[in-house]
DNA sequence: ATAATTGGATAGTAGAACTATCGAGTGATA
DNA sequence: TATCACTCGATAGTTCTACTATCCAATTAT
């Protein structure tokens, strides 16, 4: 496959191509002269990840690379792979030195992931990312405690458990597992998210009672 | 309170603080004289729930316009407010027309919201951004059916009967009961995304029963 | 022989979210 | 009263991200 029929299966702009080549997203086709290049079956399905990244999981570019990097890397243990790829997934945070709300805040969630028992990383980008969660809803004026972030952790538990895991082949191949649980964290991820949103819509609209029409425009 | 004081109270520079007034993010002064306006607690407050969206929830300036525009505009009714505030947190997407996949997958979107007895307008975007997952995830070799999903939306409107909708006020102000509405869509939206993402570092590291230790860097 | 396509390089663009500067008008201080 | 810091409002500039566009020499297809 050439890149203009590449480009013609994916949907994706040949410059665009180009410019995920250039990036490292994309891995160089196979040479076959100076100017003509090969792409197989592989490339089109990396392509097809970028974009789910980038268009459903709203991933930077720079996120992606990391991500593709940590599958590619073939020295790295399975283990760590996944790894570098859950924290590539999250949004890093930089809490202000010194600053008594956030240690409070980072404590509370370090309390709750031990209480629980979770096997998180003591330096995951995710206990600060929480922590900021927590710190802005005090500053919000709608102070969280443990109690109240429970039921979400159970909850958040029981969907992995049940839906997430169960799905990626830890057995299979490596690079697979890793693609399968990328694909998992992002678009069930945002897939629940919207139907978070949609349940309470219809719950705000089943306790005021009123139909589901606002005035304005839908659009955002 | 003048402008320099509005700023480091809440930590934003006068700059920014000027780039909001003029996007009318956030309400101009008590203009006290040509030059020299007043502003007060409401004027921190508005600012502080900006930075939460703009930092937590990552929503573009426009969304917290169209949010904010709900707020403050008393003639459209308590229902619709909310109406308009849910619809400015989705992230529009626009199906390409006359696509079978997605033609498929807002069928069962809409399907399943009818099957469940949701009370969701039939315009909402996010029946579209749900479809949008469903199409990602058949394309990327991972299909979805009404099953696979059902789990995740019991236990959606589970956290929305049991955490949200308990915490917002209904029957006091408008003002305040929209603005609960969207700190907890965003932000509790935001604390159960990165519970989730914790569970699964620990329900892998659990299955693999290594260490959660990633070797390279941890930073995106 | 000629036209189309490709790879590689370089440069340009659009949008978002700020950030900087300027000029004239206050208000507080010396 | 003079001076100086602060403010408003307007305009312009910056940085970052994710693309796009153009060009060229080298093929490859017709």
């Amino acid at each position: 496959m050439r890149i203009s029929q590449l480009s013609a299966e994916s949907g994706v702009p040949i410059p665009t191509i180009k410019y995920y080549l250039r990036e490292g997203l994309l891995p160089q086709g196979d040479q076959t002269s100076a100017t003509r290049a090969e792409y197989g079956q592989e490339h089109l399905r990396r392509l097809r990840l970028i974009r789910a990244l980038l268009e459903v999981g709203r991933l930077p570019v720079a996120a992606i690379r990391k991500v593709i990097a940590a599958v590619d890397d073939e020295r790295i243990d399975f283990h760590d792979m996944l790894g570098t790829a859950h924290y590539a997934l999250s949004t890093p945070v930089e809490p202000p030195p010194e600053d008594e709300d956030w240690r409070e805040a980072r404590e509370l969630v370090d309390r709750m992931i031990a209480g629980l028992g979770w096997s998180v990383h003591p330096l995951a980008p995710t206990r600060d990312e929480l922590a900021q969660s927590v710190v802005t809803l005090k500053r919000l004026g709608m102070p969280t405690s443990q109690e109240d972030l429970l039921p979400y952790a159970s909850a958040a538990l029981d969907l992995v458990r049940d839906l997430d895991i169960t799905k990626i082949p830890f057995d299979g191949p490596r690079d697979v597992a890793v693609e399968t649980l990328v694909i998992c964290e992002v678009l069930y991820g945002k897939a629940f998210d919207v139907l978070r949103r949609l349940a309470q819509e219809s719950e705000s609209t089943r306790i005021l009672g009123a139909r589901p029409c606002p005035s304005g425009d839908t659009t955002r």
